[in-house]
DNA sequence: ATAGTTATCTGACTTATGTCAGGTAACTAT
DNA sequence: ATAGTTACCTGACATAAGTCAGATAACTAT
């Protein structure tokens, strides 16, 4: 069972953690505006815009939160407008350019105090893993898969993270591959798609669709990070992309992979994935399987 | 430099961590006790009885602290007393009995609270680690070598940790030593000593002396925390026990240590350790070191 | 001995946060 | 059409938390 000293040791965890956060906020009273009001327009410069959102985000009383949004909106930082829902009682509230401007503040601040706990880091790469494993262990439950434009900073960001993976699995270096205009239309529809697994609100897994002929797509850069892996996010995420495929009319979806993705490969097959011969002249790839839709 | 995606996996980090320690303040509200008198009740239990130990801790105005005290000491959990100190001006509260009945039951939901968020965990070695990994980052900077007697719960922790490396190391089961009596003695003064690196009150390095004859000392079981590890905290134990070496009255340490633990081979002779033919029969073996003090 | 400093306490006050009971207008179910 | 419900707002109130200006007694430096 659960140890005494692990105990101690999350609550180590804990009391550090804990005077980390305080410091965040004492930054966030610099600017002359309680917590709670700070709160309210984060969430709002986060696309918390309907109040019920709002309310439910923030846990506040109804009454609080429409104080609160009288102060704000006292300060022109932000309007209400009615709802988008067909619902006239319900109302929204959008950030004004000032509202954008303190918001901006906020997240500066944020971000110069993320930068400086980084900063104090010599194991940086190691500390973000462990970050991440705690955000997948503790983090909310429900990853959800949407479609991403290859150009998107979160899919930079999912790629670069896939190649220093495969960078570590095959022991040599793999660079970020460059896209031509004419591949990343490949990953557009209708032509193909590309994927994003999303939780709290950063890409936590990815993958793509790109034409092999008129009657067969190609999976590829299926990567989950590290710490979410274990808990089906792959399985969801290949199902997604069958499921696309479908839709833009591909009978069958085949792809790559290697004996150095063992994972992978065990992966394919309990999914239907059966053996094919080689299909493509891709040097670093040993294994290849085609699925019937 | 540091990236955009590491900055916002920082802030995930905060976003998710900061709603888990939100949690444990409702757990904390449930006994009818404003979160700022509890905390005051948990530091006093945790050892800050000098009024000025607990406003620094705590961060209060002196006012504020000195009203709690009063709230305090009306229900009867804490009594004033004059300071330790010289100085009559001073004074510390402790715990009555009803107090300590009040502390522990905060320290249950704490440890309520770890327990559960431990059991969420699927990886549990691997979170641990990584919890450590962050509370040696962002945790307080001095880690404070101390004597331990061999029976304590924070050496016996040490301990686990420590066959659990070894373990990982020489890729077979070690098993923790079990001592005798008389092995203890080995480990307490005047025959050898036993240290402790704590830091949030918690051990992080150990490391043992134990008496080879009337004028040689044997260095045993150390072992450093990996997340604190590249810090210097081998080496501060080292010469700690050197210290204490030399303050036993002995002229010179030896130790054994092993090729599966090359850092320590090399942290030896960075310290000034020489190479010596085997004295000993340890089969783990096979590096030989001695120190003259 | 004297002047200045320090540790704690008290009272008066402010601000932040939270709660609750209506109120109005817009909705839903029948 | 009517009764009941819901979303948001307002006013009144309560509690929590923090600030500040003295007051007192005990200290320190000279």
């Amino acid at each position: 069972m659960i140890s005494e000293s692990e105990i101690r040791r999350l609550r180590r965890f804990n009391r550090v953690v804990t005077s980390e956060l305080g410091a965040m906020d004492q930054s966030f009273l610099g600017r002359g505006r309680p917590l709670g009001l700070a709160r309210v327009l984060q969430a709002i410069g986060q696309g918390k815009e309907e109040l019920r959102d709002l309310r439910s985000y923030l846990g506040l009383d109804s009454g609080l939160l429409s104080r609160h949004l009288r102060v704000l909106e006292a300060e022109k930082l932000v309007v209400a407008a009615p709802s988008q829902t067909q619902d006239a009682r319900q109302k929204r509230v959008t950030l004004t350019d000032a509202g954008h401007r303190e918001f901006d503040a906020y997240e500066a601040l944020s971000d110069q105090h993320a930068q400086e706990l980084l900063g104090r880091s010599r194991k940086r790469k190691e500390l973000l893993a462990a970050i991440d494993l705690i955000s997948a262990t503790f983090g909310s439950r429900q990853p959800r898969i949407r479609r991403a434009a290859p150009t998107e900073p979160d899919v930079t960001y999912a790629m670069g993270e896939y190649t220093s993976e495969l960078s570590d699995r095959f022991g040599r270096s793999f660079a970020v591959p460059e896209m031509s205009e004419a591949e990343r239309q490949d990953f557009l529809p209708p032509r193909g798609v590309f994927l994003l697994a999303v939780q709290d609100n950063m890409a936590i897994a990815s993958g793509g669709l790109r034409p092999i002929d008129q009657y067969c797509a190609e999976v590829k850069r299926v990567w989950v990070n590290p710490a979410w892996r274990g808990q089906g996010v792959s399985r969801d995420m290949m199902r997604s992309l069958e499921d696309e495929a479908r839709e833009l009319g591909y009978a069958s979806v085949r792809l790559d992979t290697s004996r150095h993705l063992q994972e992978a490969v065990s992966l394919y097959h309990a999914l239907g994935y059966r053996e094919i011969a080689r299909y493509n002249d891709n040097p670093d790839a040993d294994h290849f399987f085609e699925k019937m839709l």
